[in-house]
DNA sequence: AATTCCAGAGAACAGTTGTTAACTGGATGA
DNA sequence: TCATCCAGTTAACAACTGTTCTCTGGAATT
């Protein structure tokens, strides 16, 4: 299925690919709705002019960059729910995995974290419909575990947004202890377990 | 206590109220990093440099939009979680205040929702500070509750956590209802009391 | 080998930005 | 009443912004 490409769209898709980086990079001190385009191209080093081949503005950019940051994630997410074990072995791989991937992708966390409620209206619905992905495909998995028996599909998708929101929330407080010490790391850690717990205690008697 | 201001200082207040008025609504389509000194006094309606005599910086602004907008909310979350009746009854009543809330002062909680994890550091440690203040004020009075008997400081501390991001989630939720049909509103609604009511079960059998 | 294509360069445009310095005129306190 | 104070003004600064049009040179196609 794929095609190798000629040295010309090798090349633009390289140059595409130094754009989104040096973007992120910018990003980690200012919102998107501040970076500007020579701004970028400045980083990149090349002339302003040549922004306008990759992307129609720099909102087009945090798109862009909202896809690199969520698209590949799906999978990741599936598997994470839907992983075997009992409630609390899960809970802790979940937090494990949450912990490395903030480790190895800061800039995409932050960024996300950022751009979410941020002033760019297109960004902000790329990353809101995303995430409404991420809802439907937990709330998939929730269903198939036999504890979703007598459950409602209002209230499948209630909880696969709740569980959404606090993989979230714990991202960006891993974020925040990224130049922190070892003890940070570790109590918020905790903290996102104990929540987790909480709430499947809550699903597990949700019924009664 | 209070004193009576001079003309003098009242009209420097004056102004300095219209400078946050004026940014507060530059900022519903934009973020902070963004905003422009001469942006704001263009919009307040005088020189660029009448902006120094009430702030060192957009990112000073901020910080005094932040206790503009969190500062006086103290009170209410206080008395939100304390208020007498029955579990669900007060879920329903705090869902009620935050949609009420929201519908009073949208400009002020969509500027946290946006700077709490925005590009200027200042703002966001004193949005960090004012949430931590919240969490600490609830966790005290969750304290208070019969049914905090045998809970730990930190598991205290956790779940007032959980009950202050809920809020936030909740709130920009409705945020993004406001120019909607009352059918969203109300299933935001609906979604924010069982999720509420989901930990409220978690917190019910936290202890077995 | 001749032609078309197109990523990136270069120059120029009118507007914008934050910050400085020196000022004005009405409120303030002696 | 007179000197002091100070919120807001005016003018000017170099530096920056997004966008347009024209041009170039190597890859791609015929």
């Amino acid at each position: 299925m794929s095609h190798t490409l000629g040295i010309r769209q090798a090349q633009k898709q390289k140059t595409r690919q130094a754009f989104l980086d040096a973007a992120l990079a910018l990003l980690e001190e200012q919102s998107l709705s501040s970076l500007g385009l020579r701004e970028v191209t400045r980083a990149v080093g090349v002339a302003p002019t040549a922004f306008y081949r990759h992307f129609r503005s720099t909102a087009d950019l945090g798109v862009a960059l909202v896809d690199e940051a969520l698209g590949s994630l799906h999978p990741m997410v599936r598997t994470t729910v839907s992983t075997a074990g009992d409630s609390e072995e899960r809970i802790t791989r979940a937090i494990e995995l949450i912990a490395h991937h903030v480790d190895s992708h800061p800039a995409h966390v932050r960024f996300i974290a950022r751009e979410r409620h941020g002033g760019v209206q297109p960004v902000r619905e790329a990353i809101q419909s995303q995430l409404a992905r991420f809802a439907e495909e937990v709330k998939a998995e929730l269903a198939k575990d036999p504890q979703a028996e007598g459950w409602s599909d209002d209230d499948l998708l209630m909880l696969a947004h709740l569980y959404v929101d606090q993989m979230l929330i714990t991202a960006s407080l891993f974020l925040e202890t990224l130049e922190g010490s070892e003890d940070e790391r570790e109590r918020v850690s905790q903290i996102a377990t104990r929540q987790m717990r909480l709430i499947s205690i809550g699903r597990r008697h949700w019924l009664d």
